[in-house]
RNA sequence: GUCCUCUUCGUCUAGCCCGGUCAGGACACAGGGUUUUCAUCCCUGCAACAGGGGUUCGAAUCCCCUAGAGGACGCCA
């Protein structure tokens, strides 16, 4: 399965995670675990001005949550280090003196800049609103697995090196990908019209470019533009926070751009993995749909191992101050076993199961009209009372066996079950919408479920 | 303004390369069923080949034009 492939994704720290970025990453590390090829994590802080730590421990823990482990980089080493651009200023200058000894480099205003072959003239630029010194370069091809061959020429030097010591973003990249070894350029279509510039600078090096796949972008939901940082749902670390599964985020990216030619877009990462390759990548721009993604979260929720799903559940109980300390391990478990099928995602559970760590809980005004409706506050009082005869009579607390009682019961006295449900569902949760109602009652268990309806009872009275 | 890219249901897309299928799936939406509630689940429905021209017996599929969308044009990356 080893192969040479070398495929990179370059970051800058500069800002949050984006789920743009995210998705280019993404796609990087499948085509690595694809061809058994070698992912490497090259951060690109040449901007000293904006590079911030938080940034760099958003993008590596997104990174990580996604589960998109890099084989060289931070943290990790290889042998084509350091992987961060800051330290290798060295080498960018020898590969800079090598462009000014052939005289493919100049300096100007402090600056160097790379020399286009071809005839010059000034010409005044439209777009720039200014007289600038135009190249008639011949045009560079660009090998794009995605889009084909494509042709572009470039028309003006450009920056090297910045007055200010940096190099720049597009002298740096090429000299990494050629240091770096690197086979395969995935990228956002955004440097589409760069990569001529890249070509040019590959071309004075007299070494042959990579293989570009540029995937197409991902766009705003609704509105005009690719998605930006400002965006609604464009962080990572939003879904990070709201506790959305990495594993249905990352199906979700995945979509994005490419898809597996079956009528089956939800499966496991592995043979995403087997299916992913370059030829099946769209060329079209995708639009964000959150509520497709929110979807993809709910279907991993549900078929979450249920083990996994107490453990992330109670923690974020605990950390809502929902759970108090001392509460058992294994009534915790059951609550979380009883909420678990009936959850859109993991961030509702402080609301939906709240009321399971406490006698005293807030009652849903709504929910009370809703119960209260037909038959009112006496009505419901009357019905409750039958239902604490029905408990005090139970002696077997499976749920299917509180299910078979209690139809006897209400068979009894000429009600419906639902009569009795609705009522003690209010006066036991303050709701009225929750997980199974049989389930409810017996992982309360008797003494509480005794003392919420005598609660009930006392309050409304 | 110049250059580059793209264009199938509201959205993500399959089909296009190698013309002939009621243009398929998913999300969303609407209706129905199941359920003690809610959610799941099941069924049904809605809904697309950007427009025009050409080639052909036949075009979503091949060619051309137009329009629209996106991107690049920094001593940002």
């Amino acid at each position: 399965m080893a192969s040479n492939i070398r495929v990179r994704f370059a970051p800058s720290p500069t800002g949050f995670f984006h789920i743009g970025s995210a998705r280019t990453a993404l796609f990087n590390w499948l085509y690595a675990r694809h061809t058994g090829g070698t992912f490497v994590l090259r951060i690109e802080d040449t901007d000293s001005a904006r590079n911030t730590e938080e940034s760099l421990r958003a993008l590596v823990g997104g990174m990580e949550w996604l589960g998109l482990d890099w084989d060289e980089g931070p943290n990790k080493g290889g042998d084509y280090g350091p992987y961060f651009q800051s330290e290798r200023k060295d080498i960018y200058k020898k590969y800079l003196d090598k462009l000014v000894a052939n005289g493919r480099a100049y300096e100007k205003d402090g600056a160097f800049y790379f020399k286009l072959l071809g005839e010059r003239k000034s010409v005044y630029d439209d777009f720039k609103k200014a007289e600038v010194e135009k190249v008639d370069a011949a045009p560079v091809t660009i090998n794009d697995a995605v889009h084909g061959t494509v042709q572009r020429a470039e028309s003006q030097d450009f920056v090297l090196w910045r007055s200010n010591g940096d190099p720049s973003f597009h002298f740096v990249n090429v000299v990494d990908d050629i240091e770096m070894k690197i086979t395969h350029v995935i990228r956002g279509e955004d440097h589409l019209s760069n990569t001529s510039k890249h070509i040019e600078l590959f071309n004075a090096f007299g070494v042959a470019a990579p293989v570009y796949a540029h995937i197409p972008l991902i766009l705003k939901s609704t509105g005009q533009g690719k998605m930006s940082k400002r965006d609604q749902g464009a962080l990572i670390e939003e879904y990070q926070q709201r506790r959305f599964l990495p594993e249905a985020v990352r199906n979700y990216l995945c979509l994005l751009g490419w898809n597996p030619k079956v009528d089956q877009e939800i499966m496991p990462i592995e043979e995403i993995i087997e299916r992913f390759d370059l030829p099946g990548i769209n060329k079209s721009n995708a639009r964000f749909d959150e509520k497709k993604m929110a979807h993809f979260n709910t279907v991993y929720t549900q078929q979450l191992e249920p083990a996994r799903f107490a453990q992330m559940g109670a923690a974020l109980l605990k950390e809502n101050g929902v759970l108090p300390d001392g509460v058992a391990p294994s009534y915790v478990d059951d609550v979380l076993a009883l909420c678990q099928p009936k959850l859109a995602g993991l961030e509702d559970l402080p609301a939906y199961a709240g009321y399971f760590f406490g006698d005293d809980f807030p009652e849903d005004t709504a929910s009370r009209e809703k119960t209260l409706k037909k038959k009112g506050v006496e009505g419901a009082r009357a019905t409750l009372g039958q239902f604490v005869e029905f408990i005090n009579a139970q002696q077997d607390w499976s749920e299917a066996a509180l299910e078979e009682s209690l139809k006897t019961f209400a068979e009894r006295n000429g009600q419906s079950t639902g009569e009795y449900i609705h009522a003690a569902r209010l006066a036991l949760s303050g709701r009225s919408v929750g997980p199974s109602f049989y389930g409810l009652v017996r992982v309360l268990g008797k003494t509480h479920v005794l003392k919420r309806v005598e609660n009930w009872i006392a309050k409304n009275t």
